[in-house]
DNA sequence: ATTAAATGAGTGAGCAATCAATCGAAAGGA
DNA sequence: TCCTTTCGATTGATTGCTCACTCATTTAAT
């Protein structure tokens, strides 16, 4: 081995694209991604090999770290009400503890270039908050499909209370609290 | 006059915008929209100025045809409970029927290039149905941003709907029905 | 000394928008 | 009714620009 790849150049270019993401979307330049980083046009290419790859690369690591945020200390015996409360509190406060990352999730979520592929791997990233959701707040439960329903009224619903939070972030409380409402009063067992 | 401006040519150029950017989303290229309309690429330009020109009125058309398909035999005189029914079917089952609008109108709602002036247009359209929202389902009547938050709501979760009944269509009636029954359960006064 | 990372000018494709040339619908005259 | 003039609609090649990606060369970690 002569030089080996940076960690460090590899996350400067992650951190460069979900904040050019966020702000115009996937049709951020990569030299631009390249400059922000403080790396040459090229360079991004030897460690990403396309921008699509770029892009689903980046999409994963946001939806992980989220997961994660999500099951940190998840009170996995506590009751449905708890442990519903629990993942919708964290996922607002993550939300709006990196309004960046969660601009450029969504703008990549409704992206064609996020492949099959990559949306497999974050569901398995889900998996634990799937099988929650299943279990306990499906109408039927081991139906499929309705708990992908409820799933993604979830994301759906904590989008809209983040973007009310963006638009006035003073009262987060308020809206993580009547978001939580509605999202409970709509879908409890 | 030499020779007047042909509606049935700006019709098919909408259609085809419609079209394409409901499967590529905005980045859909004049020259394909041309092409598809079977125009020249140049007449697309005297039809509409600008590309962004083009888009903004395409998703000013595509939205007032949702509020129309609404507003049509809205029982004035019912209840809140009938009323707010009356709206949430009226959105899913256009939706259903129109899934390329549909899909063309999500699109365009998350793009930055519809303006401020056609937001504004837009709302106008809606204003029978927010002035319903801000007096019925508003936690507290007379605060707009209250009521932002229920009609954000509607809007993402007939979008999540619609999503399911897309992949399964024959369930439309399932899906519409706990679809509402989520949406009045969560935000009924 | 070796070898792969890093560089940035270069390449070709695709894009929105332009424009000189052509076409044809309307209006007026016979 | 037919012909002519008018003038804007129509055309598609062209323009200038941006972009993802390449590659010959340089640099530096091992």
């Amino acid at each position: 081995m002569a030089r080996p790849l940076s960690e460090e150049k590899r996350a400067a270019i992650l951190r460069a694209a979900t904040e050019l993401v966020a702000t115009v979307g996937t049709s951020a330049a990569t030299s631009q991604i390249a400059k922000r980083a403080g790396i040459a046009d090229g360079t991004l290419f030897t460690y990403f090999p396309t921008k699509d790859d770029l892009l689903n690369q980046l999409y994963l690591s946001i939806k992980s770290a989220l997961a994660e945020a999500i099951m940190t200390d998840y009170p996995s015996r506590a009751g449905v009400f708890e442990r519903t409360r629990h993942c919708w509190d964290r996922l607002v406060n993550w939300g709006a503890e990196h309004p960046t990352q969660h601009k450029a999730m969504r703008q990549l979520s409704v992206s064609d270039r996020i492949s099959r592929n990559t949306r497999d791997a974050v569901n398995l990233a889900f998996q634990d908050i799937n099988t929650m959701i299943r279990d306990n707040l499906s109408r039927d439960a081991a139906d499929d499909e309705s708990a992908a329903f409820v799933g993604a009224l979830i994301t759906a619903m904590s989008d809209v209370t983040l973007d009310c939070i963006a638009a006035h972030p003073e009262k987060i409380d308020l809206y993580r609290e009547s978001g939580f409402q509605v999202f409970w009063n709509g879908v409890r067992p």
